[in-house]
DNA sequence: TCATAGCCTTTTTTT
DNA sequence: AAGGCTATGA
């Protein structure tokens, strides 16, 4: 254990400290990762069993990062702990314990694709208006409830949630809420709050089990404790409430999911549940320079909800941090391009020691561009997931159906695809005859003529069940990669499929290829012990965007970009925090909703403390968001910065002012940019052959439409300013709206409007 | 049942 | 800018 001897002193404590429980306060940088990597060592050194031991990580990679972090201590036991998501963990106990809450183990796990659109199906059926009772506004609120442990039955007895509807308009949620309950447990499903909503009833109606899990789980870890729900919370309380070996750790100054329903009083009144609570906090950060320790300080300081914790460090001063002010997205990115390849250059950096961070995922755009255009490799996080791409979720469809056909979002999904001649009004008449005798529609569809009589479109309904009983057939029998395979090919997928030769076609046929390769990889891998169908489908449907392509790469040195959220937990030699601006960062949905800002504030901090070495912050004046371009004005975090530890001497802003010739999408514009000050900066580009727009006053713009739609003939080779070059295959001329299909290269098709589009003509 | 023109909405972060 | 939804006609 000379590990040991590495630590500070409050390090040291976190992790010999093993009887009763525990709070860790850790800082940004303060080595929290290693102590908990130590303290599971040391836990296991002193003879614990591992499968005694659960540790509860916020992301699937986390806690795949910490195993392999204790296997380097403690060799391949480290196998054998528990350790994952709350999702995860508790998925699997739940699937061992299903029967005792009335599903079966092979439950599906609803995504939320599948709850919305389970939400508007059963706004359909209540005949409620879904722009009034939006589907994600109601989920947000059945998953708010739901993780306050609040169950349908409890909302709609409860006039104060009725209150709380009808003032919104919308008095019926209550309703939803419960036909939702009924419908999900109706098609043997869980959606993921759900996962631990349903854990907490187990618990609680059950003791045979609690004791049981009780006493397996001798020592209780739980990592980002500032970001655990309520529900969360209440499960591992119940575990620990006979040993009392309960270890939090977490930065109140870091809590950053809230609107998912993270409660940061769970981390402020942790204390009053446990009155013989030790605490440690570690201070001491070894991440930072002294300037980004000071300023994120200084930035969080403004909050009033914190436990009392100085972070300091013994670090370098450092260098200033720089603002860059640009006058449009593009711009941004071009500046932010400029300066990461100056300072990999003056440092000797690699490319994987930079990140972009910005607050939402459609910003990337203008980086992405700018990098490529000088050569730089990046890889952008998040997004659209592998696994929520259409030809996946398809396959992924079907494989559900067949473990459990009582999936109504997956029957709904597939009955029809690919096409067989089973349209809206016979999937209605299903569901009509799945009502009236209390069946689920696998139940009708599997016998049809004795439900639906005789019809058109009966024998399609008859051949696609037949199909499903061989499809389960093959799943008894063959491994999961066999069964899937077979299934692929068997419902007509791969097919259809290969009758599309488009370059999006392709990339489909190989991103089929890359699940089946995957389910293999699963069935393959000899550390697992559970390879059955329904356990794939299990860990799939709880995989995010972080846990992704892990190791995929055969060169790994290229520059993040990811939201800050999915920053969280790393860190960078330097960082840049792009589109500081009002309404986006902070976002304008905290503006309005909430008076205050404390959470987008943490998140500031968050980003600013993933930075080691050097940060630069970075705005622009003008901005295309929703398809309309916009002015500006900087966040007001800027302004909460020490003023003594920025610098903008590196922005090129100021050679932007007065008039400027330079070349947007292969034309020559003009750019005047006339006040910048910050708040009241003006800037206005026109192409410079239209002498007749450079005397009106127009709306400042960045771009303009290169070519004339009118001139646009089928046939012609065009360039657009997003997918670059194409051929017009198609023009359509009816109505009010031209439009032209396009097939671009390494693309597809796209159908665009032209008087929108941005098309030059290439020849 | 299916394809499509035209209209309408979107408007944050993610297990 | 782009995707979803609906009415319409084949």
């Amino acid at each position: 254990m000379d590990y040991l001897d590495a630590l500070n002193e409050p390090q040291r404590e976190a992790v010999t400290y093993t009887e009763g429980p525990l709070m860790i306060i850790a800082g940004a940088g303060s080595g929290k990762t290693r102590v908990l990597t130590y303290r599971i060592a040391y836990l296991m050194q002193l003879g614990v069993e591992p499968f005694n031991i659960l540790a509860l990580t916020f992301t699937n990679k986390a806690a795949r990062e910490m195993r392999q972090r204790i296997e380097k201590v403690v060799g391949n036991e480290a196998r054998n702990l528990w350790m994952g998501t709350f999702h995860s963990v508790f998925s699997k106990i739940l699937r061992i314990e299903a029967e005792k809450l009335g599903y079966t183990s092979n439950f599906t796990i609803y995504d939320t694709d599948d709850s919305k659109s389970l939400i508007k199906q059963i706004l359909k059926e209540l005949n409620l208006d879904d722009k009034v009772y939006k589907p994600s506004v109601v989920l947000n609120r059945i998953s708010g409830a739901k993780n306050r442990l609040i169950s349908w039955q409890a909302y709609i007895n409860n006039p104060i949630f009725y209150a709380e509807d009808a003032a919104e308009m919308k008095p019926e949620v209550g309703k939803i809420y419960k036909t939702y309950c009924e419908r999900c447990f109706q098609a043997n499903a869980m959606d993921f709050d759900d996962l631990l909503f349903n854990t907490n009833v187990l618990f609680r109606n059950h003791i045979d089990v609690l004791n049981k899990y009780q006493h397996k789980f001798r020592y209780v870890l739980i990592d980002e404790f500032q970001d655990t729900n309520l529900s969360q919370y209440l499960i591992t309380k119940k575990l620990a409430a006979v040993n009392q070996n309960i270890c939090v750790v977490g930065d109140d100054a870091q809590s950053i999911y809230a609107f998912r329903g993270a409660d940061i009083q769970n981390i402020l009144n942790f204390a009053k549940d446990y009155p013989d609570l030790r605490t440690v906090k570690l201070e001491q950060n070894y991440r930072s320079t002294k300037t980004i320790v000071h300023v994120a300080n200084k930035v969080i300081e403004n909050n009033k909800d914190q436990l009392r914790k100085l972070v300091w460090t013994n670090n370098e001063q450092g260098a200033l941090i720089v603002i860059i002010k640009a006058a449009t997205d593009n711009d941004e990115g071009q500046q932010v391009a400029y300066s990461l390849f100056e300072e990999k250059m003056q440092n000797h950096y690699h490319y994987r020691d930079f990140a972009i961070l910005y607050r939402t995922n459609y910003q990337s755009r203008a980086f992405e561009e700018a990098l490529r255009k000088k050569n730089i490799k990046y890889k952008v996080y998040g997004g659209l997931s592998f696994y929520q791409r259409k030809e996946i979720k398809d396959i992924l469809a079907y494989l559900r159906f067949v473990i459990n056909p009582k999936d109504e979002e997956a029957f709904r999904r597939i009955i029809n695809f690919p096409k067989r001649g089973i349209g809206e009004t016979t999937v209605q008449k299903v569901v009509v005859a799945a009502h009236e005798n209390n069946l689920s529609l696998w139940e009708v569809v599997s016998q049809a003529s004795k439900y639906l009589g005789k019809g058109r479109s009966i024998s399609p309904i008859e051949d696609f069940a037949l199909m499903i009983k061989e499809f389960q057939v093959v799943v008894e029998k063959k491994d999961a990669y066999e069964a899937a395979f077979h299934i692929a090919k068997g419902s007509g997928l791969l097919e259809e499929l290969s009758e599309d030769e488009t370059v999006e076609g392709r990339a489909r046929r190989e991103n089929v290829q890359e699940l089946l390769n995957a389910i293999k990889e699963f069935v393959d891998n000899p550390e697992r012990e559970d390879k059955s169908l329904i356990a794939f489908l299990q860990e799939v449907a709880l995989i995010t965007t972080a846990d992704e392509n892990e190791g995929k790469d055969d060169d790994d040195d290229y520059v993040s970009l990811m939201t800050i959220h999915s920053a969280k937990g790393l860190e960078f030699k330097v960082v840049y925090i792009v589109g500081l601006e009002e309404d986006l960062f902070p976002s304008q949905m905290m503006l309005s909703s909430r008076a205050d800002l404390e959470e987008e504030r943490r998140l500031f901090y968050v980003a600013i403390t993933r930075a080691e070495k050097k940060l630069f912050i970075s705005y622009a004046l003008q901005r295309y968001r929703f398809g309309n371009l916009r002015m500006c004005e900087p966040s007001r975090f800027i302004d909460e910065i020490d003023s003594q530890y920025i610098t903008t001497e590196n922005s090129r802003f100021s050679t932007l002012q007065g008039e400027k010739t330079f070349t947007s999408f292969g034309k020559p514009l003009v750019r005047e940019v006339k006040d910048f000050s910050p708040n009241k900066a003006s800037i206005k580009t026109y192409p410079i052959q239209n002498q007749r727009s450079m005397q009106k006053e127009h709306t400042p713009s960045s771009h303009f439409t290169a070519s004339n739609p009118a001139q646009l003939r089928e046939g012609m080779k065009v360039e657009h300013q997003k997918f670059g070059f194409g051929r017009i295959l198609k023009i359509d001329n009816q109505g009010t709206d031209k439009r032209a299909t396009i097939l671009f290269e390494g693309v597809g098709e796209k159908t665009l409007l032209l008087s929108f589009a941005k098309l030059m003509i290439v020849e």
